[in-house]
RNA sequence: GGGCGGUUAGCUCAGCGGUAGAGCACUACGUUGACAUCGUAGUGGCCACUGGUUCGAUCCCAGUACCGCCCACCA
């Protein structure tokens, strides 16, 4: 039965991947041979909603690639698959489900939406499988992880234990000491309610608005007020009865704690540590709030004082903590202005005394504290900065400037004379209607400024004071430092050592970024205030009275924490705890807190409840390689799959996942997870931009592999894989590596239409190189060596894209446009049945090598081609290298190819009809290429159209071609322009005499052949000698022509 | 502000000490026992700029100019 014309990729590649799959074809271990060494990758696991996007495609891609290159050598492979359970991601795309009914989350209990989310998992969670397996990903599905397996509320067939790994690993580094709780400052997303990771949050550069106002000194003092230009010269001197600050969140002022200056600024000396007043809320209960000196204020910038308000600032939380500042916080979980507690009066009066230090508040004291004023509370925090702003305005302690035309008012907002140039930058703010004569309006600065945006939720990050819990990742840092240097150091001296216990990244300068965050980490929130997620295996009690301040408790806090992996360990060791005088049981869910006590205080009854929160998705997937492989049970697998070998992965996850890999497993199992880590780019659009759904410029790779077939996109980012390097994908590139395939399907039809696929009942893979003697045939061989050669290199070094063009330059320029062809005159004759043996080798070899690249159309041609015992994803992955190299017949075809060049050039330029065959005439040859001629003149005459050769001398009127050892004419009396035909041979003259006067040049020199390798000089030598008898050729030919004309 | 890249043919990119390559696009011509998703031939480059090292630099070093990315607390 003929083989189709074109391989129909839309029909072949369900049926080839079920095939697969059927076969247990991708099974760990599946294709290995007897005690061979193993390889494993883990799949970065996307997200359980998500779909394929082009960088899956891409990542994944590149993993199935060395995946399938493994296996066909007979490695004991797995690459193992599993999604992520992607914590607010996922919870994300289930509560917008809930919108659309009107309903929320907090409707309904944790369980029934957690028990959600399972639905949404189920029902979707197979989707980005499904497009894996269109891609050709050769992942053993038989082993599919999920980061949230065999959690307590996990459906049926949810089983598995990545759970107990999480919770294992937590209780564990929380009794090391490396996971800790406390009240920190923490990036707070007000739109899902929940703490984030430094990670999380993106800076967005927006048009920023600094308001200038002034805080009236405690008492209606005053002082000197002087600024200075660079040279010390007084530039303004006036009397001040305040301070004046400048804010981008009037807002916050409110909690202000404080307000810094730098402790060589002289113009606020006379100043420091007075009182000044917070100019906002109801005047009786303005609250007084220290002048202090902080390193941390820029004298330069703004007015040089800064506002302290440790509670919505990371700075000033700093500042408040070394100056034992009191941080208030003023807003709630969604970013709005508190509404709680007592009414403003009372919580002034504390917040007073405690500025004037005749008070002193703990931490939760602090903490319930509510210093919003009556008419603030419960204001978004945009809105209550508007009120913030029209009260400060109304009372005139606005910093105001004149408009229109005017200069700031100097007077009030000083810029220093360091800084003289900064006062054009600023301009005031919103122009207002003109009118006649200078106005005053407060002065607001606009300034480009970087606001945190929460990656996922996109709205304005509140820095948060919140109870949280942390990784103590300070003290598991190390290790994952050192075990990259030292990877990275071997590399580097080219003695790496898969098996030495360190870890390589590539390309080199992304080890450095990893570098450079690891040496600069800081603590890891890792608590979510979430319902999606793996809770937190703690459970508080009271603490015991005498423990408040002891040393293991320094901030005096009430709640004592029982961490354990269940709650029966939890409770019995709460029991021990209190002892018999106490009545231990579990708060279930939903019942009040209550502590009941003895007579003597002594807890009689306690309840313990469960921390809410669940952890950082990252901390689970942190654990991805050892948890998929069983961890912490010493299974098979683990023990023989782990540390696996590559990580393949997107640089933009280096610091979320690579980075918190190493240090978990590290940490846990005191391992490195693998030795290599491959850090690929991004794919972009064609124009470079990344692709996004809002710029709407995404391909769709299901779209592609619709369009083109898996193969050619395959192929395409295999290609552009350059290391390092961003892709930008077009879809003509594609559509050209489609053809690719093409091509080589139709090479294939020609040797089934010639016999050349009959393997007279052999099993092809037993089919052995053919002992051919042809140099044609040898010459291929020899040329498919050196492709797999060079294929194997590229691939040992992860240089995927160079391994693509090798295959491509190999199948395309020298099987289909050279082999093929110079096969065709020897389907009969004497060499018919070696030359047939020969295709059919070289054919399977082009299959073989292709099929990790191009898995699909590879399979089919292997199967179409012959009885096979084992299918091509099988097939062992050939060993062969330069013995099967002929020098001879390679030089010997080199000088046909580059004579049949020739010859078609000259034809082309002096437009001979294409058609037209013509005769030869050898008019000098040496003896290798009157046996080069002699071997291969059938090939010679039919692909350079000729009619028979003759020796002799050139004829009137002919075309000169000059090779390697001889020349010929071609006789083109009466066809041939003489003139045309004289300025064709110049041009290749000029040509080469420009390349030989280089050459003469370099060889004139002694110094170049004093220094230069010897070989080099050589090469220089024949170089010039084989150019300069062409030149002489050239030259005669040329004045036969002017002998004629 | 700190760090890391990039600048090579019209476009997208390889190459990275021995005098420049691919794909696409473009032009001309189409023929042989697979292939028009094709064939053959061709056009097209002071390898960003300026210095330095070297016998020799697109490649190494230093600086300049643009472009891009990452990190960062200027109120």
């Amino acid at each position: 039965m003929p083989m189709e014309k074109t391989f129909n990729a839309a029909e072949a590649e369900a049926r080839l991947y079920d095939a697969w799959e059927k076969s247990g074809a991708f099974k760990a271990g599946a294709n290995a041979r007897e005690g061979a060494e193993t390889f494993c990758i883990m799949i970065p696991p996307p997200n359980v909603t998500g779909s394929l996007h082009m960088g899956h495609a891409f990542n994944n891609t590149l993993q199935d690639i060395l995946t399938r290159w493994h296996r066909m050598r007979g490695f004991d492979t797995l690459w193992q698959p599993g999604q992520d359970h992607a914590g607010i991601a996922t919870q994300m795309v289930v509560e917008r489900e809930l919108a659309l009914s009107n309903r929320r989350r907090t409707d309904m209990s944790r369980e029934e939406f957690t028990a959600l989310v399972w639905d949404q998992k189920k029902k979707s969670g197979g989707t980005i499988i499904d497009q894996l397996k269109r891609l050709g990903a050769s992942c053993d599905w038989s082993r599919n992880a999920f980061t949230m397996s065999g959690a307590p509320n996990a459906p049926a067939g949810e089983e598995g234990n990545f759970h107990d790994a999480v919770i294992k690993v937590f209780v564990e580094m929380y009794n090391k000491g490396l996971i800790y709780r406390g009240k920190r400052l923490v990036n707070w997303d007000p739109h899902f309610e929940t703490a984030i990771s430094d990670l999380e949050v993106e800076q967005v550069e927006v048009q920023g608005q600094m308001w200038h106002f002034k805080y009236p000194l405690a008492g209606g003092e005053t002082y000197e007020y002087v600024e200075r230009d660079a040279d010390g010269n007084v530039t303004l001197r006036e009397t001040r009865d305040y301070i004046s600050i400048a804010t981008t969140r009037p807002e916050t002022m409110l909690g202000d704690g404080a307000v810094a200056v730098h402790p060589a600024d002289e113009r606020y000396a006379p100043i420091v540590g007075k009182l000044c007043e917070i100019p906002v809320g109801p005047k009786e209960h303005r609250r007084l709030i220290p002048i202090i000196t902080d390193e941390y204020p820029d004298p330069t910038f703004g007015s040089g004082a800064v506002k302290i308000t440790g509670a919505h600032d990371f700075n000033d939380y700093g500042v408040a903590k070394r100056n034992d500042i009191p941080c208030y916080r003023l807003m709630d979980t969604k970013a709005a202005m508190r509404d709680d507690g007592a009414p403003y009066a009372e919580a002034a009066a504390i917040a007073m005394a405690v500025a004037k230090g005749e008070r002193q508040l703990s931490e939760a004291e602090t903490d319930a504290l509510n210093l919003v004023p009556d008419d603030l509370r419960g204001l978004d925090r945009y809105e209550a900065r508007k009120r913030v702003v029209e009260q400060i305005t109304a009372e005139g302690l606005a910093v105001m400037v004149e408009v229109p035309g005017q200069a700031r008012d100097a007077k009030d907002t000083p810029a220093p004379a360091s800084k003289p140039a900064s006062a054009p930058a600023s301009k005031p703010g919103p122009a207002p209607a003109p009118e006649p004569g200078p106005r005053l309006i407060p002065f607001v600065e606009q300034n480009k400024m970087m606001q945190p945006h929460g990656d996922r939720s996109k709205v304005v990050i509140e820095p948060m004071l919140t109870d949280q819990w942390f990784v103590d990742t300070a003290k598991i840092v190390e290790p994952a430092l050192k075990a990259v240097r030292d990877g990275m150091a071997a590399q580097e001296a080219g003695s790496f050592d898969e098996k030495a216990g360190y870890t390589r990244i590539l390309p080199e300068r992304d080890a450095k970024t990893y570098f450079h965050w690891l040496e600069n980490i800081e603590p890891w929130c890792i608590s979510r205030q979430l319902w999606w997620g793996h809770q937190i295996p703690v459970w508080y009690g009271i603490r015991l009275e005498e423990n408040l301040h002891s040393e293991d408790n320094p901030t005096g806090q009430v709640l004592k924490p029982f961490c354990r992996s269940t709650e029966e360990e939890a409770l019995e060791c709460a029991i021990a705890y209190y002892g018999q005088r106490t009545d231990v049981t579990l708060c279930k869910d939903g019942e009040p807190l209550f502590f009941d006590v003895h007579e003597d205080g002594y807890p009689k009854t306690v309840k313990l409840y469960r921390d809410p929160d669940v952890l950082d998705t990252w901390f689970s997937s942190g654990l991805w390689p050892i948890g998929t492989l069983g961890w912490p049970e010493e299974t098979e697998e683990l023990k023989k799959y782990f540390p696996t070998d590559v990580l393949v992965t997107g640089f933009d996850i280096i610091f979320f996942w690579v980075a918190r890999m190493m240090m978990m497993q590290l940490a846990v199992v005191d391992k490195v997870p693998f030795h290599t880590v491959y850090v690929h780019a991004l794919v972009r659009d064609e124009k470079g931009k990344k692709m996004s759904k809002s710029l709407g410029n995404v391909l769709d790779p299901l779209d592609l592999i619709e369009e083109y077939g898996a193969d050619a996109v395959r192929f395409t980012l295999t290609a552009m894989a350059a290391m390092g390097r961003d892709l930008r994908l077009s879809k003509d590139r594609i559509a050209g590596y489609r053809n690719f395939g093409t091509k080589i399907w139709n090479a294939t039809r020609f040797a089934e239409m010639n016999g050349a696929l009959r393997r007279d009942g052999v099993a092809t893979e037993k089919l052995q190189k053919p002992d051919a003697t042809h140099t044609v045939n040898r010459w291929i061989i020899g040329e498919t060596a050196r492709a797999r050669i060079a294929v194997d290199e590229a691939l040992t070094a992860y240089r995927f894209n160079d391994a693509a063009n090798t295959l491509y330059a190999f199948v395309w320029g020298k099987v289909c446009d050279w082999y093929v062809e110079f096969s065709k005159p020897l389907m009969d004759g004497d060499h018919a049945e070696e030359t047939r043996a020969t295709m059919a080798w070289v054919l399977d070899q082009c299959y073989i090598l292709l099929h990790p690249i191009m898995p699909f159309i590879t399979e089919e041609l292997w199967a179409l081609t012959g009885e096979r015992a084992k299918m091509l994803v099988h097939a062992d992955w050939p060993a062969y290298g330069t013995e099967l190299i002929d020098e001879a017949a390679d030089r010997e075809m080199n000088w046909v190819i580059s004579l049949i060049d020739e010859i078609r050039s000259a034809r082309a330029q002096m437009h001979v009809p294409a058609g037209l065959k013509l005769p030869i005439v050898q008019t000098s040859l040496d003896e290798k290429g009157s046996k080069a001629w002699a071997n291969n003149a059938p090939m010679i005459e039919r692909l350079a159209r000729l009619d028979g050769m003759t020796e002799g001398k050139a004829p009137k009127g002919a075309i000169t071609i000059a090779v390697e050892g001889g020349s010929f004419a071609i006789p083109l009396e009466g066809v041939v322009d003489i003139a045309e035909e004289k300025s064709r041979l110049s041009r290749t003259l000029e040509k080469l005499e420009k390349d030989l006067n280089g050459l003469r040049g370099r060889l004139g020199n002694p110094k170049f052949v004093e220094s230069a390798p010897e070989d080099i000089v050589e090469e220089t030598r024949e170089k010039l000698e084989l150019g300069e008898d062409e030149a002489t050729k050239l030259k005669a030919a040329l004045k036969r022509l002017d002998e004629i004309g």
